[in-house]
DNA sequence: ATTTTTTTATACCGATCGGTACATAATTCG
DNA sequence: CGAATTATGTACCGATCGGTATAAAAAAAT
């Protein structure tokens, strides 16, 4: 009952997390936000609280749309192809047509006020057990003799994080897909195709 | 002639540099820069002209006294040791004990709003010209058939610096320098320590 | 038709933003 | 000693920040 709503919260919550990807949580003002949904401030703290909770379901948002391609990834028998897959979804992700460049868990607030702190300090939780995630499956890996010789899982899992976490800094400088394509062939390099039987 | 200056301009510039190194220009206030500087906004404005100047004139400190590993890294006679010297540069100041972790040139303005465009711009291409500048250095290897083979110069070059960004985001969430010199040691794999003799 | 419930639009809140006017204080020059 | 010059402290500027009070509007329930 009541009045119905008259915007679609989905849509939104895109625009939302478009502003908030581009320009960060706090560059990104609630003027920017209002204009850019099309709804009034009453509006938009009605159904989302207020600022940091719209900023966390805009994450939410972007972890189920944008980032689905990480966990399908840990899917991947092999261990090397659940680097590769990483790591090519993360630049495409970073490099999309349509959309911001770079990555939202970094440019939402990667250097930021003490207002954004706690903003700050959950981007930086979300990219830590994504690193966690993936050091996990490397654990597997190694039992299963899958990772290169005279390596650690977690040190696999944070080179990886890092290659990808450098390709969201040169997506957000300009960097093109193939550009970031032929770094991630690069850092893929040391890790061969097939490992040693046992 | 005219009144003395109360303050040591030099100290009060590095206390801006570590503010803006911390919470980046937009997310450091008028406030947290006179007060951490020891200063009142008007001397402020008289010696640094404005936000923006003043910021300008940290990152010129910065670079100066923080980055000055890079250039000289280029004078490195063989690639390989200027890739390292570059990788492990970057880790040392991006993990400084005393200091703000990760790098001012990212966390300064990566995602920022139309206030800060201008600064945003001049830091992409900061990052960029030291991309170029080694990328020249490796121009240079090619020529020496000092290069891994089937590498171009400036994908190596582009390689070294998303490692080196990489691990700037690492280190504003925490990483510590053991675990980045634990990355580079991988991203450095695939490099032969010594390259064919011609 | 009236009540109830929810959303909308307008107008406003105190706080903070970057920046400055103005008078006073402290120095050198004549 | 003035006079000129520069720096400082205070107090303020308009604009914008995130957030909200209030009431009208639009639907369902009675």
């Amino acid at each position: 009952m009541g009045r119905p709503r008259e915007f679609d919260v989905d849509d939104a919550l895109e625009t939302a997390m478009e502003l908030f990807w581009r320009k960060g949580y706090e560059g990104t003002s609630l003027t920017d936000l209002t204009e850019g949904m099309g709804i009034t401030k009453p509006s938009l703290y009605g159904v989302f609280g207020n600022k940091e909770g719209l900023f966390l379901k805009a994450l939410e948002r972007y972890e189920r749309t944008k980032m689905n391609f990480f966990h399908e990834a840990l899917k991947q028998p092999k261990a090397r192809d659940v680097a590769e897959r990483i790591l090519r979804g993360f630049a495409d992700s970073q490099t999309a047509e349509t959309g911001p460049s770079g990555c939202l868990g970094i440019n939402g607030a990667l250097a930021c006020s003490e207002a954004a702190a706690e903003i700050q300090k959950c981007l930086i939780e979300n990219r830590q057990r994504g690193e966690r995630d993936l050091g996990r499956r490397f654990e597997r890996a190694a039992k299963e003799g899958d990772l290169p010789a005279g390596h650690e899982p977690y040190d696999l899992a944070r080179y990886i994080m890092t290659i990808s976490q450098g390709t969201a800094i040169q997506a957000a400088s300009g960097a093109d897909r193939p550009a970031l394509y032929r770094v991630i062939d690069m850092a893929l390099q040391f890790w061969p195709e097939t490992v040693e039987q046992n």
